[in-house]
This record gives C-alpha cells, sequence and structure tokens, in this order.
DNA sequence: TAAAAATACTCCATAGGTATTTTAT
DNA sequence: ATAAAATACCTATGGAGTATTTTTA
C-alpha cells in the first residue's frame, strides 16, 4: 500500500473537498478521485457516502483516517530520526521588487509550510533581470510578469499584469 | 512511500538475505535488490553495508526496520479493524491420494501461514482425476504429477516423480 | 568454483494528465 | 447554471521478470 494515498485521505478530510485536496498535494481532482476509488478497492470497503454534494466519510473512512494519522506521523518519525533534524534546502528565490513589500512574505510561508526546514536567499530584480539570473542558474525559481499568452514558466494567478512562475529542479 | 518495500527490508531482516526474503515474498532476487536500492534512495541513506557475502544493517537501517515493523504492524490493525475479523477465503484444494498422509498437512500449515484466515475444502483423487476437477471448476487449485517436460502449471519440486502445481485465480 | 547480489535489458501495467460527462445544488 | 466528482482516453514512467555479469567466501 503506497502512503501517498493516505497522506490523500487526509488532505481531504482536512480540507473538506476532493478540490481542495487536489490544490495541497499538486494533483488533478481526477487523480484524487482515482487514488480514492484505489484506496477503496485496496480496503475493500466504501470509504465516502456520495449521497450529498460534499463527500462524507463512512464509519470505515474515519477508522481508516484513523490510522491513517498514526501511519504518515510514524513514517514522518522514521525520516527524521534516519536523516536527523537537517536544516532544509538553500532555495535561491526570485522575486520582482514590487511584490517584495506583499507578497514575498506570504509565499515564504506557505513554502515553510510545505516544506518545514526550507531557507532562502532572496534575489530581487525586474522580470527581465530575473530571467537572466534564471538562465545563469543563479536563482532556482523565480515569481516573474510576463505576457499573458506565453507558454513560459506555471501561471500562479492573474490580475491586471499576469504573473507566472518558472521552476528549474 | 510504499509499505511493499517495508515488508520486504523486514523480510531480509528476518531471514537473513536478499535471496530468502525473495522466495519468502514470491519475487525474484533481482527484485529484492531493486527494491532496497529503490528504498535506500527514498530514506536518502545506505541501510545495507556490503562489506561482507551476507548483507548486514548499517545503523540507520536498523533504525528504519524498527519504525517499518511498527508501520506495518499499524497498518495490518487497520485493514483487521476495519474489515473486521472475516472468516477467511474457501479454498478448494485438490490434493493426490498419496500426498495427503504427508505433504497436505504440511501444505495447509505453509498457507495459513501466509493467509491467516483461510479455510480449506479438500478434494482427493488421482492427478487426472484431479485435472478434470480443475477444469470443471470444482477445485481452485490442485497439487498434480506431471511430465517432466510439461509446461502445465507451476513447477514446485521434482523427484523421483515430477509434481507440479496448477492455478485458478 | 559456487553462491549471492547487482546490472542490463525488455515488457507491460498502471498512475497521472487532459478533456469530457455526469451529478447535485 | 455552476461547481464538484467521475469517467474515458492516452501517454509515459517504472516495476518486475529473464538473463547475464560481478563479487566474495
Amino acid at each position: 500500500m503506497d502512503t501517498e494515498l493516505l497522506k490523500t485521505l487526509v488532505a481531504i478530510v482536512d480540507h473538506g473537498s476532493f478540490q481542495r485536496a487536489a490544490m495541497q498535494t499538486f494533483r488533478t481532482s481526477s487523480v484524487i478521485s482515482m487514488q480514492m476509488k484505489r484506496l477503496e478497492e485496496q480496503v475493500g470497503t466504501e470509504l465516502f457516502c456520495k449521497q450529498s454534494r460534499d463527500q462524507v466519510l463512512t464509519e470505515d473512512g474515519q477508522q481508516l483516517v484513523h490510522y491513517a494519522r498514526r501511519i504518515l506521523q510514524l513514517q514522518e518519525s522514521a525520516l527524521q530520526s534516519i536523516k536527523g533534524p537537517q536544516q532544509g534546502v538553500l532555495l535561491n528565490f526570485g522575486c520582482p521588487n514590487d511584490y517584495v513589500a506583499n507578497l514575498l512574505i506570504v509565499i515564504m510561508s506557505v513554502m515553510e509550510s510545505m516544506q518545514p526546514n526550507i531557507r532562502f536567499r532572496i534575489r530581487t530584480g525586474t522580470s527581465a533581470e530575473l530571467r537572466e539570473l534564471m538562465d545563469k542558474g543563479e536563482v532556482d525559481l523565480a515569481l516573474v510578469t510576463r505576457t499573458p499568452n506565453s507558454d513560459e514558466g506555471l501561471t500562479l494567478f492573474q490580475d491586471k499584469r499576469c504573473v507566472g512562475g518558472e521552476k528549474r529542479v
């Protein structure tokens, strides 16, 4: 059994829907759906009541969530104990000047919640400058503005200006 | 992370070598080897010292085994608690008359150790009769004698007579 | 030399993505 | 009509087997 399925399960429970869990785990919602179907056939019971719009756990589902949390916790402990309390990877992050004030802090805290021991080195500049730094390999990840129809990087969100992030490694 | 890898790890520890673990898990030894390589890169450390002929656990390896046992135990409990103490599948097993006395009891106990709640219904007869029962679907698994060069079923072992088992489902 | 483990190579199953359909509010 | 979940379909990854090579007692 793959513990990823258990992670997905608790993500669903913790975030209330397949879609939110999909967000959280960086997957599409169809994957979440199929993962739960897989999990259900592996444990041999229905885990959700599909009665209403929002999926609610069955008795068995609740049982499993309970165990899942313990298993995942144990797994986490195992990795911690082996790898030790290593200080996290250093991420060279490029951020446009005009986002440093508002966005940067949010981004950092989100990343930190996902990768507890992450460490940052921040480079700032215009989007053009940041692209250069990306090319030179001096930043690993950058938040940049781009034209709406470009296929560069991954779109994080759009406003009057269009914003994308490009990723290396 | 796939708990199968953890099962393999403890199988190696409990049986002393990759080969024995391979037997135990019904895999080839190359699979065992690669599984451990995978596990090592997933946890990020060496788990075995390949110094001597027999693989010995590293410090990290021992740690992991410890956690692995707990995780697997928890997983087992989860399944038990969900499925409940169901009575096992009924296996219709065909056994030649002349093996009932010696072999059958061994076979049953081995199967029982692998599938705790299994239940048996035994049919006996000559190998020819058992083949018929297989064809009629009245037995699921039969132990039969066969010619040495036949590719029928799966060879369990050979002696002066050749013995094979054929499997359905 | 013999036994165990690692490697090379191939094949197939399946997990995941995209796009679409179904379902429920 | 809208939002969420399920399904269909396709592709690519990688896990498992067979055969072979390397290692070590």
